[in-house]
DNA sequence: CATGAATGAGTATTCATTCAT
DNA sequence: GATGAATGAATACTCATTCAT
């Protein structure tokens, strides 16, 4: 069986799934219609019905794939890096970058997948507490090596610093129209004020 | 003329509002039926109509007005404290009692009013810029007074500080069935964390 | 009692019959709303109810009372008037005059009533009998003088002489934002090919 | 592909036409509701929506399709006929045919389509222009031929004698439950009369 | 695996009419 | 008589989903 013969099952659900983020982002998912997502795609209404359970698991898919990749791509470029404020420093670039060469995802991911009840309530990812957890381990770490304090909450930090970020990115994506912000100045500041906040004293 | 005359008009819309906050905190906006927050605030579905020119409006409408509330309230707390620092304070421990005391609004607030695309993208309210501004005037107060680094860019650290208590909100407010963490000890780290943060450095 | 005060209820009925013609002419029946022709009259909503039963009551009534002045002014003109055809000639300049002069009237009359399902099937209304029996009783009078031949039935032809006018009107009203024929030729053709039609041979 | 295969998409558009016919001329357009239509057809309510745009485009519909069959079948009648004038005796005989054979789609030409202000105002099909165009045309023939009066305008002719047939065939089908007159006599009348009007005189 | 015609549940909104003042 | 705030019935249309081919 050659590669390609394997992948070509996973093309198509691919090829579904990056039509999604591209009505999605355009159209918002509660205006796009599967059918248009069928048509970016090439396929039959019907057929996604064979890759996804219905329209929110298609939304909810690629944030779960889609997350995956990231995550994958993120591991790989903190392999390697031991000190827990290069992680943090790494991640939040990582995070940034997403933003800017990924717009559309960008869109899903801040604006489209928040549309679904389902995913704010119930929905409780594995992706999303591994995403989480790279800085939460961080913390814990620099606590473990007496570089961070001791009475800072790890659950309560990454959440707050998560969510920060998270505000950064969502004026960023609904400003698109307007004038962006600079994010690189924005992710430095973001970076220097936690670690300020969060450090040791220095003796 | 009485004031309960006087108040009448006035009386039904809020009804109305305050019937839709426990309705699409319950059931959630897209699932509430108009007729449904009609027969709770004791009107006839097209009475609604009256007051709001659609279901969005009544959501968008929720906000704007509570928000006002709760801006006064805080205006008036606020009213004679001078240092940043303490307006900071009084601010964060206002938005947490605020999701204690009033949890179906909360709910809409954090969870059904982001199921509108209005709100998210077109509407910008004075009401959410006033709020936030609580914290940016006092930023550029304290930078100002010299209490806080003048290289914080203050637009970016007022969405960073209110991202992270929006998420810590949002946290809280999701895991309603779920063990809740203490938001007192959230909002006392948060504000601990960013005050060291972005305080210049005391000789 | 002074005329004036006599005639005040009277005014007001007629206000809102007038306010019902201009309204219904511009927006149409189906779409104008009762309380467009409120305001237009310059009266509460609910004062329409005081002296019309319903929307369709309205629309009738203004059929039933401009028709009975219309019947009026044409037995004028046609008062002393012995000669049958002649008094054909001044039914059809009437019926063209009424196009020219009153267009708001004549769209109600042609476009708007017969919306109304009522007015074509169950409400047959005397103006209607009266306006057609001027023809009606012209022609019996007129094979009664030997001047139009006996085998005419007087019911068909009066049907068919007003569908004849009737269509002709309708093409004129609904042609008003284009090239309108002109409404003389085609009255003194109609007349003249009806008469050719119907007149006995002379002898 | 067999026959029948290959006409099935048509068929369920004609289904669905003829109940509409059905349903229309029963309750009338406006209160028939599309869902009856769908029962009657034997199909779901959405698959209306297939093969119509709405339910005003359902009605327009039946004209066009319906007209158009019946001018196929005229024009096949009048193939080979030279004479003007049986050529609309001919014509006229059709009309009052239809009425008679066809009760129901004739309620809906009648009544039913005069009800969309679209069909009144905007719409101006060709099929109904090629319906008159068979007498206008007689009538210029007839005047080529000499047989017809040379002042007689064709436009304005044409017009009149298509209101006077269309008001005896309202009246004949408005009178559904009561006494109908003779179609036969009054077609025969009309024809009459109006050859008397338009033929020049012969010497 | 793929198709796409057919399904049918589900609801915001309008506006003629009423009636307490 | 007059008002106009309140009522509530009534329905066309969409579109996610299915399933026979």
């Amino acid at each position: 069986m050659t590669e390609s013969e394997a992948s070509r099952p996973n093309d198509k659900r691919v090829m579904i799934t990056d039509a999604a983020i591209a009505v999605f982002a355009e159209k918002g998912y509660r205006s796009a219609r599967v059918a248009d997502v069928a048509k970016r795609a090439g396929v039959a209404d019907g057929t996604i019905y064979l890759y996804f359970k219905n329209k929110e698991d298609l939304l909810l898919s690629i944030f779960e794939e889609k997350m995956g990749l990231l995550l994958d791509r993120l591991h790989g470029d903190l392999n390697g890096i031991e000190c827990p404020l290069e992680r943090v420093r790494i991640y939040v670039r990582h995070h940034f970058n997403q933003l800017r060469t990924q717009p559309l995802l960008a869109q899903v991911f801040q604006v489209e997948l928040r549309q679904s009840h389902k995913f704010l309530r119930e929905y409780r990812p594995e992706p999303l507490w591994a995403y989480l957890n790279v800085v939460g381990d961080a913390l814990k770490d620099g606590q473990r090596q007496g570089i961070i304090r001791e009475d800072v909450d790890p659950f309560i930090a990454k959440w707050a610093f998560f969510g920060a970020l998270d505000e950064l990115s969502m004026q960023w994506v609904l400003s698109r129209n307007r004038d962006r912000f600079d994010l690189e100045v924005a992710a430095e500041q973001v970076v220097d004020t936690f670690f300020r906040g969060v450090l040791a004293a220095q003796s």
